[in-house]
DNA sequence: AGGGGAAATGCTCAACTGGAGTATAAGACG
DNA sequence: CGTCTTATACTCCAGTTGAGCATTTCCCCT
């Protein structure tokens, strides 16, 4: 499969388009949005591509060169931009070009993704059924991932191998009473490649059919090269932020009720929290401010609604706030 | 000033070293050593840049070439690697010529570099003489920084500017009674920045004499482009994470005594530590097991020999540690 | 041999934090 | 009016954290 490249290809001037002639860098956007119960990442291809496109040194820095892309493309304004991580792995060049990909996090509130190339927003779950455990730890671990791990452990060369396999497993998935910890999106994602769970890991090997086009498989939806392996890294930061930095809010419209902040919360970290507490900790760090109106449409006694302070970022700058997510 | 590439040229045959041609990729590593109560990275160019060279893309991942790199450059095995950032800043382009450049922080036990470059290791905080809080509060803060700080605030242009400054000015270097914390390293670098209490940040201006060769100068030591910038983000990287995961010990020599092990933290940290907590934490967590020796040399009665229980990976992941380095 | 110095090591304690439960209030809806 | 649903206010307990005191065990010096 090759890499379909969506950018905006007059911005290719600066890429070395001959063989052999350069490096061509790359942007690949994880971008999130959804603010009510369900996460989405905004996807190409029939939701099996990041969208990505070649880097033009224009801007000030890479960063800023990723926001004006995104929001040109998209038109959507990015509230929160990240750095995730820089590939560059060999077998990604193909005939003598070399290309570097630089992967970011943006968080953006929700809306219709404009039509420039097929995209569309889907729901991460899709992609990583194993990591949303709002209701429990879901059934897909116990009655189809679980057996086959254990198949593949048993089928080490070693014992220590085994065991190390074994352990990784249990720590990552929470298996043998294990406590589940929603932060290791990436190494789950990583076990089950390793364990050939993953189609993508078996995109190499002769007479394997492709993948299964309508649903999500076992192994969750898949992507083209190692898309979904980013995307893992996206969740994974986005998990391990929201614990300590009051990024969610980017996600949130202008206004909203606790509970409609905790639903986000709980959508984003897989699993759900102590509704009081929840409220304690968001107040006590003044993080939100009442906006004076009230939300009629809860089903139940109306919810004051709130805002986000802004100001809470020039009084304590980066350091930090936390979210009732357990560690344990 | 021009980026003096010191890595091995040999190399270079996968850059477009023809102007406009393409995109050249470049590696920087941040590399920490100094077991013992001074934090040293490595530097050439008389200790005025970070070791670089033109990334070539033979290698599984960008890691695995860094590590090759490094170790064949200098023979220093690294204990741990992990990126830090990519740059593509425009100032940074030379003449048609695009450079990124992908920083590493990578950890080592201290040897004599390797003498290939004028290489060496230089103690961190010569470059940062405002991050050594072990002895409390440096003087230089309130001595040269803060009055400098405090014109600068002044000389804002309006209130509101006024105010956002004098706030970032008091939490990041800890004014006004507020608590120092440590980990702002890059926060601070770059508000000294931003109010010109840096010489890399009058560069551009005319005039300005050369950095004062000798000592180290009010702001510090300074180095070439944005090099200390990116010392910066290595520290400030380095003092998060020895909080949560066990990588002292990449530092530490094989066995050590508990007091050696907090000397090591508190050196990175820039702060002391309570001695009967520090102990108590690690040993609740099983991080080190007994030599059953015991060193002598300590002054006083001697010590217990310890040594890394590297097992620990394995049975708890990456899923962390924790170190008392109070956050308030 | 004896005393002082320097660490190592053991123990205690109060304040705080974080997880979890109970109780009550306020609107919607039949 | 009763019931359902959610909001909101308190309470409680256990584990963690920061800090201090006390004791032990060695070296070195006189």
């Amino acid at each position: 499969m090759d890499f379909v490249r969506r950018g905006d290809e007059a911005e290719a001037g600066v890429r070395a388009d001959a063989p052999g002639a350069g490096i061509a860098a790359d942007l690949i956007a994880v971008l999130v949005a959804g603010s009510c119960g369900d996460p989405r990442v905004l996807t190409i291809q029939d939701k099996r591509a990041l969208p990505s496109g070649p880097f033009k040194i224009a801007h000030r820095s890479l960063q800023s060169g990723l926001r004006a892309w995104v929001e040109r493309q998209t038109r959507l304004p990015l509230g929160y931009v990240e750095q995730l991580y820089t590939f560059a792995d060999k077998d990604r060049a193909g005939a003598g070009q070399q290309v570097i990909s630089i992967s970011y996090l943006g968080l953006t509130r929700e809306q219709p993704a404009s039509g420039e190339y097929e995209a569309g927003w889907a729901g991460w779950y899709s992609y990583f059924p194993w990591e949303d455990h709002r209701l429990g730890a879901p059934a897909i671990i116990e009655e189809r991932l679980a057996p086959r791990l254990r198949a593949w452990i048993e089928a080490a060369a070693n014992a220590d191998i085994r065991h190390d396999r074994s352990q990784r497993a249990a720590i990552t998935f929470g298996l043998d009473g294990r406590p589940w910890n929603e932060e290791l999106v990436l190494q789950r994602y990583e076990l089950l490649f390793e364990a050939r769970l993953i189609p993508e890991a078996r995109r190499g090997e002769k007479g394997v059919a492709r993948d299964d086009p309508n649903g999500a498989p076992p192994g969750g939806r898949s992507m083209i090269l190692d898309h979904r392996r980013i995307l893992a890294t996206g969740i994974a930061r986005l998990r391990a932020k929201i614990k300590y930095h009051p990024v969610v809010f980017e996600l949130m419209p202008e206004t909203f009720t606790l509970l409609q902040l905790q639903r986000c919360v709980e959508a984003l970290a897989g699993r759900l929290v102590h509704k009081q507490n929840f409220r304690r900790l968001i107040e006590q760090q003044e993080l939100v401010e009442e906006t004076g109106e009230a939300s009629q449409d809860t089903g139940g006694r109306p919810a004051k609604l709130f805002r986000f302070r802004r100001a809470v970022f020039t009084e304590r700058a980066i350091v930090g706030t936390k979210l009732p997510i357990s560690k344990a």
